[in-house]
DNA sequence: GCATTTCCATACGCTGGCGTATGGAAATGC
DNA sequence: GCATTTCCATACGCCAGCGTATGGAAATGC
């Protein structure tokens, strides 16, 4: 029922990416449409169609938006906590990714990877995205003084489990254990 | 191009049941579509809707198989192996669920739990099995030595990386690294 | 061997979502 | 202050997919 800003003035593209996103957290890469964004954000679907060539358009965009966003987060994550091992926790309640304009961040980031799994060029978006993530969870965990060997796999293990804990926050809030994650970081920081 | 099976004889319900599995787990939810079904099986939706009530009935039809799959696969698993670490290090390569029927499990699993995101009355289904399975590999831990509490939270880490390997699966093949998550099973067995 | 049941094909209407075309209103250039 | 640009509404044709209705062929009962 709530409006969405300020008062009726003209949306940008913006906008109908950030309204896209949402949709997309909400409802999977199928639920982000023209007709019902448009109804959603209160205007017609003309004007998406002056903002926006198609809707595989959009989809590209939203996939621009997360690969640019992510970098910037991983630079807010780093930059607040002094150890590793804080920022290696932190990872658990705060997504990669940005939580701000109301959008469930665990929920987009387990439609990203479902959408992954369905078009092969999203995949290897997600796929160079998440090698960077693997990398620097591999960098904080040499810096924790790790030998190479055990910071790799120790890496990769870390991932696997935040990929299963957004996938577990879209559904089952009981196995959504933070805790569960934190346990897992101290135990291969030893 | 390949026909089915044997010749033109009639399908049943089974047929139409395992197709769609497959679609979902190539496609997810929004691909499980009764027309191009019933183009893939070669015959004409008559044919579904002759078995099926409508298409509600099909997706409920494969929770249901899904439920009750995962039950007998649970065992088939404990069933070869001697010791938990054993048992535990199979699930890696082994789904917890079949992988007959030439279908994918880890992608089947990955759109289960992606569906479950989108639908709330699946998420509740998935989070008995969910826990159920948990609670197995806590008893499994538990066999193992290790005590009531680094089990219960053994057993939710095994779960979470479980789960992102099974959606790494999908898109990200040098992700889903069977070694680190064995790596993690002897890890949490100390 | 005729009726009934089983299983499927064909044809139809309906809806939702896509993309286009056209026009209109408000801002803006100058 | 008139033309142009910016942004959006309305209306249209189109297609994919759902569900229904009806009929037909093959098996089956008996």
């Amino acid at each position: 029922m709530s409006k969405q800003k300020t008062a009726t003035k003209d949306l940008s593209s913006q906008d109908w990416l950030v309204a896209a996103v949402a949709a997309l957290a909400g409802g999977g890469v199928e639920a982000v449409k023209v007709e019902p964004l448009a109804k959603k954000l209160g205007v017609s679907k003309g004007s998406f169609y002056w903002h926006f060539k198609d809707r595989a358009q959009l989809l590209a965009a939203i996939l621009d938006f997360w690969a640019a966003d992510f970098t910037q987060q991983l630079i807010d994550n780093a930059a607040g906590l002094a150890t590793p091992k804080e920022r290696l926790r932190h990872l658990a309640g705060q997504a990669l990714i940005k939580t701000a304009l109301g959008i469930d961040s665990a929920r987009a980031e387990a439609a990203m990877q479902a959408w992954a799994a369905t078009d092969p060029r999203v995949g290897a978006r997600l796929c160079t995205i998440d090698a960077a993530r693997v990398g620097y969870l591999e960098t904080e965990l040499l810096d924790s003084g790790l030998t190479v060997s055990k910071a790799r796999t120790g890496a990769k293990v870390l991932y696997l489990a935040l990929l299963g804990l957004y996938t577990a926050r879209g559904y089952n809030q009981d196995l959504a254990d933070d805790d569960a994650y934190l346990a897992l970081v101290d135990m291969i920081l030893e």
